[in-house]
DNA sequence: CCCACCTCCATAACACTGTTATGCCCTCAT
DNA sequence: ATGAGGGCATAACAGTGTTATGGAGGTGGG
């Protein structure tokens, strides 16, 4: 039982379950508190998603979605490292905003036993392709020096990835780090230079007036 | 119920603990199988660290505590960056051994409800001192240029830890990524020229030949 | 020496979990 | 109208964390 899932009842569950694990977190995802959610039973879940895990799975690649539509919303300027900051900070905030979302998506975390298969992890990654043709964008105006863009790439996203989940895990709080400490600008601007890009350049691209993102809705 | 627990049965407890989520991962962690592989009852579980999280807490503390250990016992050489980057690599091979372990010490993700506290957070960041003073003299030796020491070393403790999560979920497998690629020694390098150190240097700190380690034990 | 006490744990229960077998109901096609 | 089948309600099973209870076993005081 894969994804495709499009009867009413099939949908209710997922919007119910997208919720709960925004609003309650992983804990609140229990077949029982599902079917009560929804004004069914807990076989529902079973008959439209196999399992409670596949049923994860499927709000997994809904969020997946989800970022790739942000990202394809923003538009190309003509300075491609500061797309490029733009894009990360827009997978920052979803992440800010939906923690328990974006730490089911990535934390790889067996919750509720679920493993992700190739597919998923394909689909994962999918989001990737719009940084990476940005990091092609950057090489080709010689911001960055030449390289393979996909390596590139992953670097930034561990970079991004392991910002997020120390965040949320509480170690950037205001006892451990003054707060108001522009780190994620600095990071990013560190990792333009470390990519070839002059201190100069990627400070003026971060400093640049809002390349304001075409709002998604 | 904080640490310091020393009776006999709490040890063993805490070793099969250790050993159960090395070698079986998180779902092994039930009190009855603690109880049955110590010989036990679950009672046990809960006079001697008052909840399961609470016992999880103590196998974290453990593991920061070995992490730390490792970090110490590398010897500083006149290469500043050089000793960086084996102390990242260090860190790396750790989750790679222990990645349940690491998992569990990192993901913040509420495994059996268990969520760090301000003090978890100081002791989960201790090891992060060595890194420190790694990082300031870089900058002292004019490798690095001048900043916050705390701040870069966050930058590369993000950079670590998205790496290792990361992989953990698959995402650098061979059919993503491909076999043999240095991805660790690139993103090394490249934080360095992000950090003020210039590229042939980095380069060459990479390429020294082995900083070797005194071995702990 | 004996008795009180007190810590540690074995037993059993409670409320929960994911999952499955069974069977009913309702719909839809023939 | 009647058979067929999908979708779900019910109830059960095996497992979970946690707690109350009570019984051993050692320890200290009289």
């Amino acid at each position: 039982m894969l994804t495709a899932v499009s009867t009413p009842v099939a949908t209710r569950l997922l919007t119910a379950a997208a919720r709960l694990l925004s609003e309650e977190g992983p804990a609140a995802l229990t077949t029982r508190r599902l079917a009560r959610e929804v004004g069914t039973s807990t076989m529902a879940v079973y008959t439209h998603f196999g399992s409670l895990p596949d049923l994860v799975r499927a709000v997994i690649h809904e969020g997946f979605q989800r970022v790739a539509e942000r990202l394809r919303a923003l538009p190309a300027t003509d300075d491609p490292v500061a797309d490029l900051f733009e894009e990360c900070r827009v997978t920052v905030e979803y992440a800010r905003a939906e923690p328990h979302h974006f730490a089911v998506m990535f934390s790889g975390s067996p919750l509720a036993g679920l493993q992700m298969s190739e597919d998923d992890l394909r689909i994962g990654s999918y989001a990737l392709r719009i940084a990476r043709d940005t990091v092609e964008r950057c090489i080709a105006a010689g911001r960055f020096r030449p390289a393979e863009p996909w390596l590139v790439t992953r670097h930034l996203w561990c970079q991004t990835h392991g910002l997020i989940q120390l965040e949320r895990a509480g170690y950037f709080g205001p006892t451990l780090v003054p707060p108001g400490t522009p780190y994620l600008e600095t990071y990013l601007r560190d990792f333009a230079v470390g990519a070839g890009d002059t201190l100069e350049a990627a400070t003026a691209s971060m400093a640049r007036p809002h390349p304001r993102r075409a709002t998604p809705e």
